[in-house]
DNA sequence: CTGAAAGCGCTTACAG
DNA sequence: CTGAAAGCGCTTACAG
């Protein structure tokens, strides 16, 4: 406890409380069947002594340390400035908080991080388990975890073609949403900010092209644009569809929508009025920008918590089926 | 390396290489005294392989574990909707990610989570030291910290009277500087949108005080409100500092600042001409609001950065007197 | 420069 | 229900 203390072992308690040593650890791990009355005796002298027993020497014995690793193989500019990163990042910790797991995170922030990481993570029994951010189109990362003998659990869609464990969103079915609402308002000139390289951006691109389809309107590639779900991009987006006058725009991200309405109003133009804007995500932020932005809600920390109980079902029965989670989306009015 | 394969361990490392244990031990830890031919055959042997050291065991031997955790005490609510924390936390990474450190997280979603992760931190051997970010001046898990055996440094200013090692930003001089701008703009009803329970926020507060005090600015209670950090927060807060009538607010982050602006332009008034707002943090977003926004810039990053090297130091070094730093902070003029 | 041996602090069959 | 003993996979004085 106290600074100069010499930490006390499973020894030590054994000892004080004469018994062996496998009775304490029994007694520590909730082994059922022990006399009350060595237990009660037990309990006493680590309460006593505020004996916590070396989680390292219990993982070594056990085989199971109880770490999760979190690893979000975004470029590190496109984490910074999103808060969706965040929430996931709460939900996680909320799980991980409630099963007394211990969080682990990695992020890259150079390629040689990504080797670096992945040689750390592979074969050096330091974690349990893994959830994957699986965003990229390319993921070479999430590619190697699949030859691991690791559980892991993959956050958003993966084109590793392998039966995964998996949480996403409805993504294809938000973006239709998005752009059935904004056709239903009127509008005719339709364009979207949307993310390349990106497996939701494609969902997303996807569900847009389909409500296109669905209800006979023109689609011109002109009034396509990529960003990469920063503010700055959908701010830089916006500029440049603003020559192809739509007066619609869906924007695959919050904070892209954010910049988006941002380059509308510079160039002195009026929202809704002249162009319509729908976001997706549904950030706190949402609800506060000028006007109000009507977007797709995610349910972002559901989807971090559902990734840790996948993976908890994962690690404690390694043939269970991996399921794949397809969580629901809804539209949010605010402005139209 | 796949799935089958029995893992590998030093024994069979050492059988293969036709060497001892502690010789493998010795070429894999890199320690200099070892016949290159011998060296040579081991490293032959592992990279064949792809033998990877079992770190829990590594841990257990060397006494050190090679992870740090980042404990925000925080609130939930304010962690979600800042920026802030992204930032400091891919500082963080960037250096645990050269010095070949694990970083765990640890957020707090209720009073028994505090509890709980207290216990599963101190006296366990799982981390070799912690970073804190203090910004609450209520900080219990901060006080309990102190009287551990751990080596940890403090992100922000505590109030918890020993010699901590510690960075910070000039949290007092970047208020002054902000409220002294406005002031030279000629404004004359001065507002602050500060920050309560929390040390950062009392900082700035009294740079804004003595800004005020230099330049003989009457000091107006009414034009002082709280909030917690948060968007909403802000947006709330200046809703009400709106019936004080100010000319100028200097709002104590960014977020808050922006949700400022929109409560501003929703009571129909105009920014700057109406009422000025300066902010503070620099986040990426300042610079995209409508318009964009004055504010003084902090150097998020790298308070993550020297956390970590500060840490290092200390955890190679535990008889290294405790360094407290201070970065620098400054104005970044926009829109006024 | 290298090896044999002890030790890090636990868990968990195996007996009884 | 409980204990003795082996074992988890490394590191590191100690000799030589």
């Amino acid at each position: 406890m106290s600074k100069q203390a010499k930490k006390l072992t499973l020894d030590d308690i054994a000892k004080l409380a004469g018994v062996s040593r496998a009775t304490v650890s029994r007694v520590i791990n909730k082994y059922p069947h022990i006399t009350p009355d060595v237990r009660a005796r037990v309990q006493k002298i680590i309460s006593e002594t505020g004996y916590q027993p070396n989680k390292i020497a219990q993982s070594l014995a056990s085989q199971r340390t109880g770490i999760i690793g979190l690893v979000i193989p975004s470029a590190t500019q496109t984490i910074l400035s999103d808060p969706y990163f965040l929430h996931l990042i709460s939900g996680i910790t909320q799980k991980t908080n409630a099963y007394a797991l211990t969080l682990s995170l990695f992020l890259f922030h150079s390629m040689d991080d990504e080797v670096q990481i992945a040689h750390s993570l592979f074969n050096t029994n330091l974690v349990d388990g893994l959830i994957i951010t699986a965003d990229r189109k390319e993921n070479p990362f999430a590619q190697q975890v699949i030859t691991q003998d690791i559980p892991f659990v993959v956050i958003g869609r993966s084109d590793l073609n392998t039966p995964l464990a998996s949480v996403n969103v409805a993504n294809e079915q938000g973006a239709y949403l998005a752009t059935e609402h904004l056709i239903t308002l009127g509008r005719r000139r339709l364009a979207i900010i949307m993310c390349d390289h990106n497996t939701a951006g494609d969902d997303r691109y996807a569900g847009y092209r389909r409500a296109l389809a669905d209800y006979d309107m023109a689609f011109d590639p002109q009034r396509v644009v990529c960003g990469d779900f920063s503010l700055e991009s959908g701010y830089a987006a916006m500029q440049q569809l603003l020559s192809a006058k739509p007066d619609a725009v869906f924007v695959s991200s919050d904070m892209m929508a954010i910049g988006a309405q941002q380059a509308i109003r510079q160039a002195g133009l009026r929202i809704p009025d002249d162009i319509a804007v729908v976001g997706f995500d549904d950030l706190p932020q949402a609800a506060l920008t000028d006007p109000p932005l009507t977007t797709i809600q995610q349910p972002i920390e559901e989807l971090g918590m559902v990734a840790v109980d996948l993976l908890h079902d994962l690690m404690h029965d390694s043939a269970a089926a991996p399921r794949q989670v397809v969580l629901p989306i809804a539209l949010i009015r605010r402005t139209t």
